[in-house]
DNA sequence: CTGAAAGCGCTTACAG
DNA sequence: CTGAAAGCGCTTACAG
């Protein structure tokens, strides 16, 4: 019923092997054979098993995603669509696929990965997050699988692609105080993300730069990524006399803080944040200068270097990548 | 190296079919010998390997997930993390994967399609958007491969969950009608997105119930999805002075048109729209009711209904399911 | 309840 | 440049 390489092969009039060459396009094949063979292929409609490939090659031509915790408010973010995109941006030049994680907890996760790495369904990993002792990235270091980390961790042998969170964040700080900001706060998040961390330092460096006091009790954390948490934050929580500019780790969080700013009518702070695109999903509440992320960029130079890992992981040294993507200032009149 | 069935059988004293058999957890073998086998298979951190298994049952136990054209702004839409939470949250309970959809091109999402498909990756669909003459759609019905469609398509022959969008169309006008508004506007979107149409036929439905006219006129349709073109929609194109009720058809387009209105200052017309889940990712310009789709539960239905399906597959007959999820009118006071 | 054996559809040294 | 053959690691009738 279905068609297999043999029958290929007969209808070709070459050995199955053959075949076999031609569909990885084979330099030893000649030009003529591949031809006649993709004909045929063509004729009846031929695509090759995947699962055969995968037990004969041992590669599954496929990655596995790792999102996070699917109840942790961070799955919500606009970040992961736009590294989507990239990540498909760049699989579309290559032959692969992608398989998603799963997973109600951590430990349905942690099964799930080792079923896939272990169960060969993956050839490499991308994890699209990075937060303070994650077991699974811990499991993908052991398992020595090629890996690649969007975000930054607090590990050493894996590849990591990012925003360089600490210039960033010192970047939208400078900003605030070539602004002419005196007293900038600095509104993160779930601290267990580095990002919120890197950020915080790139805000701290800032200060000190310009010489002005940096203060623990300028710092806002420990809530969730979103936008009603910042909009509670403003109105409720802080007391709005002593500042003049908020830098904000977090676009969701940012909308709800402007919203706040709006309904209470606050126009002596300025405000900036980061934004995964130029384009933003949502329009923009107060149009205030923000740090473009280039987030597509970071899905699809994670593709890159995991294809890059794949090919140099069978060399006796080991190097690991750590590339980071610029941000951008955009200065919105 | 890796270690097969094979080890396990010989470590455990058994043969490998009987390995095999405690894998399935067949009814056939004996407790005492499961547990021995299982407790060898845990000893060796035995995985057995997806490619073996899928080329020898030809089952794959893996889903493909369609998603719409990167570039598409619909892409962008907030209802697609959420059906995915709600899919990976079904997931769960199954030893099943999700493979993603891919390509930059509808030709190369074809492409892929077919790939996965035919070259057994996947054993079954889910399609996340239902639009006009899709080619994808299209050849998973003609390779007869079980698919469910999360949206309504206009193909009889497949599974479909999503909500009635005809009767929740008729809810929202229903309601902005019993609010007193007297002429309302319905601002759609895409109109080759079919929910965007049958939306559109309860709005209809709800006028002529009651005996309100509908005009081709208060029908404003045919841009993107986002937030951008709902603001840009109200500050230069509808003359704002004739309405007082919108309808409008999806959330992020909604966001613009409210912080528009805000804007200018317009507080004579009601608005009602439709989102994903009770908590909103951004908190709400403007505190109005709105139609709960419980879309989370669009996703982990889409996953019931194509177990079932593999399930009843071999069965002469086939049966196409069509459900629908019920959307929740939450009236904000 | 368990085992021996064939087979799933490919790839890849090896030989020529 | 091409072919014959072994093998990848499982599953599944069949037999007992």
């Amino acid at each position: 019923m279905t068609v297999t390489i043999k029958d290929v092969a007969k209808k070709s009039g070459v050995a199955p092997s053959t075949v076999s060459r031609v569909i990885a396009d084979s330099p030893s094949i000649s030009q003529a054979t591949k031809e006649k063979v993709r004909k045929v292929m063509h004729e009846l409609n031929y695509f090759p098993n995947a699962n055969a490939q995968g037990l004969a090659s041992s590669r599954s031509k496929t990655f596995g995603l790792i999102l996070p915790l699917a109840s942790d408010a961070f799955y919500q973010n606009p970040f992961f669509p736009t590294v989507l995109r990239g990540i498909n941006f760049a699989m579309s030049k290559y032959d692969y696929s992608i398989l998603l994680s799963s997973g109600q907890t951590d430990e349905q996760r942690l099964n799930h990965i080792k079923k896939i790495v272990h169960g060969k369904k993956v050839e490499g990993l991308i994890f699209l997050y990075a937060s303070k002792n994650d077991p699974l990235l811990n499991f993908a270091l052991n398992a020595n699988i090629p890996t690649v980390v969007v975000g930054t961790p607090d590990k050493v042998k894996v590849h990591v692609i990012d925003n360089d969170n600490e210039t960033i964040g010192k970047q939208a700080t400078d900003y605030l105080i070539q602004e002419g900001c005196q007293n900038i706060a600095y509104i993160g998040g779930d601290m267990n993300q580095y990002f919120i961390k890197d950020r915080l330092k790139g805000y701290q460096t800032s200060l000190e730069e310009n010489n002005k006091e940096f203060k623990e009790e300028n710092i806002y954390n420990d809530f969730a990524f979103l936008s009603t948490d910042g909009y509670q934050l403003i109105k409720n929580e802080i007391d709005l006399g002593i500042y003049d500019g908020f830098v904000i780790a977090d676009e969701l969080v940012a909308n709800g803080v402007q919203q706040a700013l709006l309904e209470k009518k606050v126009s002596h702070i300025k405000t900036i944040t980061f934004k995964p695109f130029q384009q933003a999903l949502y329009h923009p509440i107060i149009e205030e200068s923000y740090i473009n992320l280039h987030t597509h960029m970071l899905g699809s130079r994670a593709v890159s270097i995991l294809f890059d890992s794949l090919e140099t992981k069978s060399q006796s040294e080991q190097r690991y990548i750590r590339e980071y993507v610029d941000g951008e200032l955009i200065v919105t009149p």
